[in-house]
DNA sequence: TCTGGGGTCCTAGGACCC
DNA sequence: TCTGGGGTCCTAGGACCC
């Protein structure tokens, strides 16, 4: 028997979720985002296949997305705690079958480890496991590794199943464009084509001393392996323990003065403090983030003289940071993010320069 | 045309020490 | 007067993911 590991992403996640539980919007573009309200400043969360179909997709500000909307689409608001507890029934719902290792990406995504003779018999009983359980539907990526399973994943959508391997990696993927990667943004894409890199297959026949002269040493050798579809093979089940707690805002209208500034930083960094409480842990850094307009950001931060719980000492260290902005310049400020930063908890497990929590 | 909120990890360069 | 290497720590910034 051989060592899987499956990628179950749900389809449309979020919008199956409100569908859910409002049956008379089957079949209406769903939009979701924000507080529900297409003329304010906000992003798309979910688009239903209904409401993508008019060119609406996630990330897009509401205010576009309602002018390409149809009469009949509902735009409605976030609601984490629904779907952190439907999460929670589809994981529970995979954890549960034999034989699996879950190791969970975000709230609708999940790796599973399996040693098998047939995946995608497994891979259809996670199909009907989280469907018996929740009524919402998901596809399943079939891989030797990470970056297969999870590319692979999008070929087998929606609500279906696709094996991606070292057999047959390059017959899929060898003429797909680099930002077909996972891990490929748009920067990264624009300058692997500047070296005359555009597909994968290209990628994996560069010359890897190259790519580590223009991406880093550790960037350099990933791409470079990605290329060919190598990634970590490891389903890892422990729990998450997280690195960081950051509250962000973006305000309706601009913040334009000190003051102001002043007392949007001790909100939010008060509200990421209590996260780190939460988690019964110090904070060591503090980290501020503004976004002022036309549209340019800013960060810069400070370690603390040591690990501390004092609320008081890390909202006077944020609010000092945000007293360093070029009043002239920079207090225009659309948007805001305080993250508090903790020390490393315990040893680390393996990490890839993938983004995310992998 | 307008820009979410929550995260992670990598890199470059300066400061500082020996 | 001119200016070594090597190492570590720290900060700012960048990129990407869900």
């Amino acid at each position: 028997m051989a060592e899987w590991v499956l990628h179950v992403d749900m389809d449309q996640f979020i919008a199956a979720v409100e569908v859910l539980r409002r049956p008379e919007l089957a079949g209406r573009p769903v939009i979701v985002g924000g507080r529900g309200d297409p003329t304010e400043r906000a992003v798309v969360s979910t688009a239903s296949y209904e409401a993508r179909a008019f060119g609406i997709g996630s990330g897009m500000p509401l205010k576009i997305a309602a002018r390409k909307a149809p009469e009949d689409a509902v735009f409605l608001p976030v609601d984490h705690e629904a779907y952190e507890s439907a999460s929670a029934e589809v994981m529970s719902a995979l954890r549960a079958l034999p034989g699996v290792v879950l190791e969970v990406v975000g709230w609708d995504e999940c790796f599973l480890g399996v040693t098998t003779d047939d995946p995608e018999a497994v891979a259809r009983s996670a199909q009907a496991a989280v469907l018996e359980a929740t009524d919402l539907h998901c596809s399943v990526g079939i891989g030797d590794n990470k970056v297969r399973a999870k590319i692979a994943t999008e070929f087998g959508k929606p609500r279906g199943v696709f094996r991606l391997t070292a057999e047959n990696w390059f017959d899929v993927m060898g003429e797909k464009p680099t930002r077909d990667l996972w891990g490929v943004g748009p920067k990264v894409q624009k300058r692997l084509a500047a070296r005359g890199i555009t597909t994968v297959s290209e990628l994996a026949a560069a010359d890897e001393a190259e790519l580590v002269s223009e991406f880093g040493p550790r960037m350099g050798v990933w791409y470079h392996g990605l290329g060919s579809g190598l990634g970590p093979a490891v389903v890892d089940d422990t729990p998450w323990v997280a690195r960081s707690h950051s509250r962000e805002t973006t305000y309706q209208q601009n913040l334009t003065t000190a003051s102001e500034v002043q007392a949007a930083v001790a909100e939010l960094a008060g509200h990421a403090f209590e996260d780190c409480l939460a988690d019964g842990r110090p904070v060591m850094r503090v980290h501020l983030k503004v976004r002022y307009a036309p549209f340019e950001t800013k960060t810069f931060g400070r370690k603390l003289a040591a690990p501390t719980n004092d609320r008081d000492e890390v909202i006077a260290a944020a609010v000092e940071l945000s007293t360093t902005l070029d009043a002239e310049r920079e207090v225009r400020l659309l948007g805001v993010r305080a993250e508090m930063v903790m020390p490393e908890a315990g040893e680390s497990t393996e990490r890839t320069p993938v983004r995310g929590r992998i």
